[in-house]
DNA sequence: TGAATTAACTTGTAAATACAAGTTTGGACG
DNA sequence: CGTCCAAACTTGTATTTACAAGTTAATTCA
């Protein structure tokens, strides 16, 4: 499965490994290959492959030790939203189910939740909505409400979200990668929709994160608000 | 102001501009020297540079355009507590006052609220504890609860921590450097003890961060927990 | 046998170099 | 005067080399 056209060597390796581990073949509390070794596999050099650790470290996947090696933590606990990974990569596709509450549709901004504020051009163009539901081992988790600047993105309002990657396909069909992005955390109470679709009670405290995700696209930016249900899946995150 | 004995040059490059974005020696939409240029200015080469620009992109002091250069964003808005930094050096000192609501003191761990095991070495040493309050701009906004094990930490249930960063004590008078750690995230409603110290009435929503921090000295350990008023100081964090 | 030392690993930091790719600027040419 | 294009920037990726610092394991010597 080739994940796109120039992918750099780092993003490479970084993409084999990760998947390695995710898959078993490394397992926690093993010892990666010694980097000089991952050279050789790779066919490439140090500071490449160090890139690509340096990924895995900063995702949780791996710990590396002075003089021992890089030791496998396995695949991070809880739920890596606050990495640059969507949701789906972020838990793992195994258990995780995506309902579609809103198919995607052009509609007006709204931005009266929106921590950020909208740029000249995307306010003029439309905006592409669509309102998703996480459910993790049978449990509501996240209420996801996307919404993106309806540009250039002929036929997605046509698309099949069903339990696909929102960024696998924007990476596939419309050669956009997301670059990075920055969020607010905040703690909320669960208004009524929230609470039916969370399947809460009412005064349930709710996780609340506003992003913004960059795209490698100019100008253009992902707006989304993920309310999650922390009771059961805490939102995880090193440093 | 010296850091530490031997920081890398990479840091060193890293605090200097870090430190000239907070004092507004760099401003917001200033475009900084070109990589090549800071090489001259720090007598070093573009790979120590860019290690430490990559920090500085990463906790959102700048971000970096191919072709053009590294756009100063300015201080991080809100409250970064999702990087490295503790809370001290995450707001500024400025406008944080520190309350010392349980004074360090020695006694047996509170396992109850940890997300943590603990180590078993950990379990038989006893446990440093204080609770301290965090007040920015006249409105308390965290709640910090600080366990540590009591390991070779002489004379430290006798320090004034009274707006004095944490890790300023241990890193000058113990040599002790956080390296890294991880955190979990939930939202919880507010007990009676937190709605209190936050100001805040019954049912309130609180961010919980229940975190993990990694020291330089091998084993050794920081467990804090975080009580966090989010409806005024969003918790801020970019990718 | 047992303890200390050494050698052979590991990752961490750093330099020097090269080229690719994106942006800006200014000059040549119509 | 205006347009196009090339040169001179910028950051992104990659290689090669070197040494420092921490860990492990084998070897040596008492």
């Amino acid at each position: 499965m080739r994940l796109s056209k120039n992918l750099p060597q780092y993003k490479v390796v970084y993409e084999i490994i990760r998947k390695h581990i995710s898959d078993g073949v490394y397992q926690k509390g093993d010892i990666l290959p010694s980097e000089n070794e991952l050279c050789a596999v790779h066919q490439t050099t140090r500071p490449t492959i160090r890139k690509a650790l340096d990924r895995l470290v900063h995702e949780g996947y791996i710990k590396k030790k002075q003089g021992k090696g890089s030791i496998v933590m396995g695949v991070p606990q809880g739920v890596g939203i606050l990495s640059l990974s969507g949701t789906t990569s972020a838990v793992g596709q195994e258990n995780l189910i995506t309902e579609i509450i809103v198919k995607p549709e052009i509609r007006q901004w709204d931005t009266s939740n929106l921590a950020y504020p909208l740029l000249n051009n995307e306010e003029e163009f439309g905006c592409i909505y669509f309102e998703r539901l996480r459910i993790m081992n049978k449990q509501p988790v996240f209420y996801d409400i996307t919404m993106m600047p309806n540009i250039n993105l002929r036929r997605f309002i046509s698309r099949n979200l069903e339990n696909k990657s929102l960024f696998n396909i924007l990476r596939t069909m419309y050669d956009i990668e997301i670059t990075g992005g920055e969020q607010r955390l905040m703690a909320i109470l669960a208004d009524k929709k929230i609470q039916e679709y969370l399947n809460v009670k009412e005064g349930h405290p709710i996780l609340h994160i506003n992003r913004k995700l960059e795209t490698s696209r100019e100008g253009f930016f992902l707006y989304s608000q993920v309310y999650c249900n922390s009771e059961k899946y805490a939102i995880f995150g090193t440093f």
